[in-house]
DNA sequence: CGTAATAATTGACTGTTAGTCATTTAGCAA
DNA sequence: TTGCTAAATGACTAACAGTCAATTATTACG
């Protein structure tokens, strides 16, 4: 009797569908000007159906975000592929995080919410839970890396990978946050280009964490940055 | 006729009043659960009477926040001015901002809400105005640091002190927001010390863009970080 | 004083919207 | 056809930011 397949295939479509009218109003208009009601309409649904697939608006949005983490967890699973060493991946990954802010802003814009707890008014327990763990799988990835690098001699042994990982990550993502909210205000008032900086930055901790040797064979970086952080 | 003046007193005297209760129930609740309702009553006038002092919830919100930023700025320069050299200087900035943190963790929840203009939806011109004025005051304090640093020999010569900057802030602000959200989840599941890594990271990013001898005769940092960057 | 003019304050009201739930509709089985 | 279950509906409620006509307090002046 595939009569309850089937129905489980059509509520998890609708869930999808649910999930892509919200996309479209919350990459448009945020969270807070995006309503239940619009979205409603949006997905051919009544206000009411929504809220048999998801708790709130609120995790709504987060599931939305589910979709951006899930895709910039793939972008970096493959520069670190791609990559032919730890050092490289680092570097790599960097330039994705970046490959990603360019092409799915409205997705990293939305990470934020996830981070600030006080915004959140009616997150439920297990969304918060499906969020957690998207984002140690990302953190897992990471951390590898930097474990393989320093086995393979290319990060400082007295370097904790975590913690690598943590300040390379964090410092990275304020970077991205800044040129998205004031990027211009930089350009004019002291003619900084912030993209550059977010490079400069990235190959500062990296040299930081890499054993001179290691530094010394890595052209990756240099080949694309003249210097690390020029007076341009 | 000392009668405007007297009237002007008063009236800056009730934004005060209004500000004092904002506070307490921003602090208590945040911005989204504190209504203005309450807040009215609090400072025992009616909500109308709010709206002649303040545009907004957002520019109260944003009103208290400047306070917060005041005096991080005070901590701030305070700092810089015990320090006997540059690079002590940025140092002792970190630590003071970590002090901050640590004494005045609502007004550092507060801005954030500053940064992500997404969430701005009746944030007057006029207060945005006044907030930006008040960073930029901040940034010039830590970028003139940097000038004098390089000046003296101390900070690279190749380094774009506004770009130091930038690194060095946006880095530590963003450890100390995951310090704020995160701190327990990193010590359990990777026995992290969220607080450790903070001033790692800014030993770490000062080292790297101070000059080599410079490097070498300052004391202050290894002295309270055993190494930069340890396998605790 | 008393009165008119002005300024400050009020709180009832409006519009918006997240979330609810009794009712209806659709799909299936017997 | 009938009864049963699951899905969907949309009118309704509660909460709250912001408004504004009416009220009260303050000052100026004859």
């Amino acid at each position: 009797m595939g009569i309850q397949e089937r129905k489980e295939r059509e509520k998890e479509q609708r869930r999808e569908e649910i999930l892509n009218a919200a996309q479209r109003l919350f990459f448009e208009k945020g969270l807070q000007n995006s309503t239940m009601d619009e979205i409603a309409e949006l997905a051919e649904l009544s206000k009411g159906t929504l809220y048999l697939y998801y708790g709130s608006k609120e995790d709504l949005y987060l599931a939305v975000m589910l979709r951006g983490f899930d895709l910039l967890h793939e972008m970096i699973a493959e520069a670190e592929k791609q990559a032919t060493q730890p050092a490289e991946a680092m570097w790599m990954m960097g330039k994705v995080y970046y490959e990603f802010f360019e092409k799915h802003r409205n997705f990293f814009r939305m990470f934020h919410f996830l981070q600030y707890p006080g915004l959140h008014k009616q997150v439920s327990p297990e969304m918060m839970e499906s969020c957690n763990g998207q984002t140690q799988k990302t953190w897992k990835l990471v951390i590898d890396v930097f474990n393989r690098g320093i086995q393979e001699g290319v990060f400082r042994r007295d370097v904790n990978p975590v913690e690598a990982a943590v300040i390379l990550w964090s410092s990275a993502n304020s970077i991205l946050l800044r040129i998205d909210n004031e990027c211009d205000r930089w350009k004019q008032t002291l003619n900084i280009d912030l993209t550059q900086v977010y490079f400069r930055s990235n190959a500062l901790l990296l040299q930081a964490v890499m054993t001179p040797e290691a530094y010394a064979r890595a052209s990756f970086v240099s080949e694309e940055l003249p210097t690390t952080i020029s007076q341009s």
